[in-house]
DNA sequence: ATTATTATGGATATTGATATCCACAATGAA
DNA sequence: TTCATTGTGGATATCAATATCCATAATAAT
């Protein structure tokens, strides 16, 4: 079925808003993200690490330690949680399965996802965790069911 | 990482586009589609069971039997495609993962996810078996890396 | 009626995404 | 130094999507 982003994806953009939230505080353990979040710990863990060698995270392992947010959240769109963690290529590839699909040969749907597409991104682009924060509905915002 | 739609889905795009194309003369084996198609055959033959049950194919058992479209190519949009394989709410299903989320209850990307979508169901709505053919890059597309 | 052909439905295998667990390294506090 | 705390990395488990196989039913030709 559809989907716009993988679960990795969904649970750190969830944390990046929590962590953002808390920007300007002292950083975060792992544990009380997730808490925060509402996200399961152990899976979200692992995407943390991929997150830290991308430089979106600052680690500090240790008593006291904790994660934090290594950009200002007016700078981090949705968009580029999404690549980091989906990788930079992920709305790249061709929907029709096709090796080597592009404009010179393109797949049976070529121009008509190219077309979404664009839209698409330029949503996700010019959405920053700042603004979605802004907006309010961030504590309200239920619980993922995993 | 994203998916527009199912495998299953992508199959039976290609397959609908092969049987679009032989409109108006007989009907085709399952393994002829499939090997026009460059589909899998035997997990694309449970795909046919669905779309069969879903009045969009119709099927003739025994010998000189196979499938057929039942509607016209210039009526059977990719999204309609889309919903018979994958669920008519496949598009609806909260990106974030949460349960009760709706205008009134919003998850955090509610409304940038609205305004994207908008636009993409706009496109897939609009463009049609018939135009994907007349499009003229039907035989030129390649192989599905399956 | 018999045979060849074709779709159907059930069962099972494979694969990748998701999830969990544990030993280890790093850090601060006592 | 010793201890509690916390992130890291490896290994493994679980689950849903994908893929394959086989026995059976339906149909046409002979």
């Amino acid at each position: 079925m559809f989907r716009l982003y993988s679960k990795a994806c969904e649970y750190a953009i969830r944390a990046f808003l929590c962590l953002a939230d808390q920007r300007n505080k002292s950083n975060l353990t792992a544990r009380e993200v997730c808490r925060r979040a509402r996200i399961p710990e152990s899976y979200t863990r692992k995407v943390f690490q991929a997150l830290v060698r991308g430089k979106y995270l600052g680690a500090v392992p240790g008593n006291g330690g904790g994660y934090r947010l290594l950009r200002k959240p007016d700078k981090v769109s949705i968009l580029e949680i999404i690549q980091a963690v989906d990788g930079k290529y992920t709305f790249e590839r061709c929907i029709m399965g096709v090796s080597r699909c592009s404009c010179r040969r393109p797949c049976l749907l070529h121009s008509t996802w190219e077309a979404s597409k664009k839209s698409l991104l330029k949503e996700l682009n010019a959405a920053h965790l700042e603004d979605l924060i802004r907006a309010g509905n961030y504590f309200s915002a239920g619980k993922a069911k995993s």
